[in-house]
DNA sequence: AATTTTATTTAGCTTTATCTAAATTTATTT
DNA sequence: AAATAAATTTAGATAAAGCTAAATAAAATT
């Protein structure tokens, strides 16, 4: 049923990503994302147009279909599973099991990913907080703010993490910050945005504003 | 380290089952085992020779070299560790693992198949009974016989079964032989050549010539 | 030993996914 | 509104992996 090269999934997934925040994609953004020329990118396109996967004029920039976008959200599910599995099972550290399921990605059989899911036991979220489309494509969207945007003594847990590598990993396993983490703000300095931060009932900590604008968190429900 | 395409991977796998039993593999078999045609194989031969993997001169049949098998190991572990994820974890039966495994083979990364092969708990066999070579690609070789050449009287274990399709399959759970199963022969049929074959102190029941060519026993140690 | 058959290789073409360099379109400045 | 710059597309090449048809070598027969 759905059959596409490695190449061809390689695009659709990043056009998907780069839609999320740009509604319109263009070509050297594409070509820069893929580390490819734009040249390439142009071809790809007319194929995938083709396929009836993208909506494209030359020089209007693209977008996916309908069609494009569940296409792109089942490349998705399989790459955040065997996130999952990689993490959860096989004992990968955070930042090495981006580039494993880069590969396990592109293995494409629906029962295997259906059956490696439950295995799992249907997990809703990829080791960097991401959320794992389910079988039918559909996705759960939560309001994810930057932790430099929480505001002052309002509790949230920490849902995701922009940076993937292993530098920041490190340092936030030494503050003994994780995914699920519930965690306040208890200060902000001007001088150089670094923010005052308490877990629970522990002593507060200070983070730099670089670490923090990595933090992406949920603001808990009860919002006062 | 080890980087080869998809297609090489599956030349080298294909080379190294068939000279088990050949020794020397010709083009026109290479071909048959991979559904291409005899063209196909010279081109890729002459890519393998450059590379070192296999010894070949023109006309003259060809045969993976010391570093060819070593390859052919490594793809060959892939394969099953994936055979016995697929069947062990995931339930997939035995006839369904071995083409989700085809796909899952050539996802190269050496840390990936370790921590697979410990997260399985270092299985030795496939489910089909096949040995798994371990990390330095060294393999088990036990001495099974087909279990037609079984002498009378003797009991053996279930190691193997040649044939992978679901109608095996069926058959096999019916007869409720399973590998690892124990089992003697009682009598032999010299008319259609079927067997009377016991299963530890069970009723004794017939199998099929056709059924007893493709299932294969190490015979217990204490042969008589 | 010559001929026929079979197996293998070579030559040349196709498709996919790249690339570079040139051409063209769109956007930005003056 | 030209002119320049930037972005995009087209044209033409290349490499991998396959194919068909023709050529050649080896094996089998007469």
């Amino acid at each position: 049923m759905l059959n596409y090269s490695t190449s061809e999934e390689n695009y659709i997934k990043a056009i998907f990503h780069l839609q999320q925040q740009d509604g319109m994609v263009t070509t050297n953004e594409l070509a820069a994302e893929l580390n490819t020329k734009p040249a390439s990118v142009t071809d790809m396109m007319k194929k995938l147009k083709v396929k009836k996967l993208l909506n494209y004029q030359p020089y209007q920039g693209f977008r996916l279909t309908q069609e494009g976008n569940k296409v792109a959200l089942i490349i998705i599910r399989r790459h955040r599973l065997w996130e999952f599995f990689l993490a959860e099972k096989l004992k990968f550290t955070w930042d090495e099991v981006h580039e494993v399921a880069e590969h396990l990605e592109h293995v494409s059989n629906e029962k295997l990913i259906n059956k490696l899911d439950e295995f799992l036991g249907f997990p809703r979220v990829d080791p960097h907080g991401d959320p794992i489309p389910d079988a039918n494509g559909k996705i759960e969207i939560s309001k994810k703010i930057c932790l430099t945007d929480l505001p002052l003594n309002n509790t949230a847990v920490v849902s995701n993490v922009s940076d993937q590598s292993s530098e920041i990993l490190e340092l936030l396993e030494h503050k003994n910050i994780n995914l699920g983490t519930r965690l306040e703000i208890k200060k902000k300095f001007e001088f150089d945005n670094s923010l005052e931060v308490r877990i629970g009932r522990q002593p507060a900590f200070t983070i730099s504003r670089q670490l923090a604008e990595n933090i992406f968190v949920t603001p808990s429900a009860s919002s006062k």
